[in-house]
DNA sequence: TCTGGGGTCCTAGGACCC
DNA sequence: TCTGGGGTCCTAGGACCC
């Protein structure tokens, strides 16, 4: 059996933890540049008029009315809390597959009925006990009926945060339970096609026969369909596999018609892809630069373009990829817009120790390899980004997010570390 | 005035090869 | 006048996820 662990609101619990005073008060989490609401905990959600999305300017006066308390999003505590979760579920089995921030699958194979049982809801227990954080247990033969009945265990109430499908009769309770739109792996188009064949519930989805699944949902739809019968068509997966795309592209806080902005925005971004691709030991072999304004604006002239590079020869130097990622912002640009956003892509990722080497190649890549040692081994020791390309300059407040309520990182910055007195 | 960011996988179709 | 069949690789676009 397979065991899907999901955060209860994980942002907004995290930021709860550090703040006792606000139980029982509605919490929310905005977006990058305090712009949409991404997270709200259950107190926030009882007030119904905030959608996930939502754009912040457009409820800000029930934001104040209701006394929510937002929080700007702060990744740092988030990833580091999210790492103590996952190390509490590794105390249950030596296979957990991170699907996400706030999720994973725990192999439970090899226990009897009533143990899976009791481990359920011992997971629960202890993470919320280790953590602070609450969590729903979902339990399945395969990972989309687990998937579903953690949804089942959280959204009725008498539940209680924990559902496991040990039995046919539980199967079809939570299929029938579940409408189609609901099931994981069923968007919003498909949720379309499927149910004008009349299907409501993803009981009616199982019953569809296989060829139209396929051939309206490619393979992707005939494993979920298989998956809902109980066939196990996703095995579990204990290692990430290496990135094959690594990409950042943010709004900036304001908008933008400096071009040397624009570039020190861009410089900052390569620098935090290729180190992200050195951590995972890959060389890139082509970089995709593009460019924006506000789609949302009536009144701003739009313009959006993107170029890709393909290197001779794959690399992963910070100062290689920031000259040809340059050259690629200069051959898009055009002047007289307000840009919204810019962003680098990295493909063609490979790993860094077999790579084919062009001809001339050889000597560029040993100087760069041993200046791009020096240059981690300094950010290591003295703090992210102290060492970098010069393009990157000093201006970062004029473009960076705007982060106007962002909590302090408890667990990562001892100089942010929490006071109880 | 103000609207997020980072991914994966699959398919169809074009270019090219023998 | 008549012009095949089988394959690979790449890319763009679509759909989905958190």
């Amino acid at each position: 059996m397979i065991a899907l662990v999901d955060c209860n609101s994980f942002y907004a619990s995290c930021e709860q933890v550090f703040r006792p005073d606000l139980k029982g008060k509605p919490v929310v989490v905005l977006s990058n540049n305090d712009g949409c609401v991404i997270a709200a905990n259950k107190e926030a959600k009882a007030l119904a008029y905030i959608p996930m999305f939502q754009p912040v300017y457009k409820i800000k006066k029930e934001l104040k009315e209701n006394n929510v308390v937002c929080f700007s999003s702060n990744y740092t505590l988030y990833s580091d809390m999210s790492q103590r979760v996952m190390n509490t579920l590794r105390e249950f089995s030596p296979l957990v597959e991170e699907y996400s921030i706030d999720e994973s699958f725990v192999d439970l194979s090899g226990h009897s009925k009533s143990q899976v049982i009791e481990t359920a809801y011992e997971i629960k227990h202890r993470v919320k006990k280790y953590t602070g954080i609450p969590v729903g247990v979902g339990v399945g033969n395969t990972k989309s009926l687990a998937k579903l009945a953690n949804r089942y265990a959280k959204k009725l109430a008498e539940n209680e945060g924990v559902f496991v499908v040990d039995s046919e009769e539980k199967r079809i309770e939570l299929l029938k339970w579940t409408k189609v739109k609901d099931v994981w792996g069923i968007g919003r188009k498909h949720a379309v096609r499927v149910e004008k064949t009349g299907a409501k519930t993803a009981y009616d989805f199982a019953k569809l026969p296989v060829a139209w699944v396929r051939k309206n949902m490619t393979v992707i739809g005939e494993r979920l369909w298989r998956e809902l019968q109980g066939e196990i068509c996703n095995e579990l997966t204990i290692l990430p596999s290496a990135k094959k795309g690594i990409g950042t592209a943010k709004s900036f806080g304001y908008k933008l018609t400096d071009y040397g902005l624009i570039e020190e925005a861009c410089a900052f971004y390569i620098a935090e892809v290729a180190d992200l691709l050195r951590q995972q030991g890959s060389a890139a072999g082509k970089i995709e630069v593009f460019l924006t304004t506000n789609s949302f604006s009536n009144t701003d002239k739009q313009y959006r373009n993107r170029t890709i590079i393909t290197l001779d020869t794959p690399s992963s130097s910070t100062i290689k990829l920031t000259k040809l990622a340059l050259k690629g912002l200069r051959k898009i640009y055009r002047p007289g817009y307000r840009y919204k956003k810019v962003g680098v892509n990295l493909f063609n990722i490979m790993p860094k120790d077999n790579l084919q080497l062009g001809l001339f190649d050889v000597r560029e890549k040993i100087e760069n390899e041993a200046l791009t040692k020096a240059i981690d081994l300094l950010n290591d020791r003295y703090g992210k980004n102290k060492v970098k390309v010069a393009t990157v300059g000093n201006r970062e407040k004029e473009w960076a997010l705007i982060k106007e309520h962002r909590s302090p990182r408890c667990t990562t910055q001892w100089i942010e570390l929490l006071e109880v007195s």
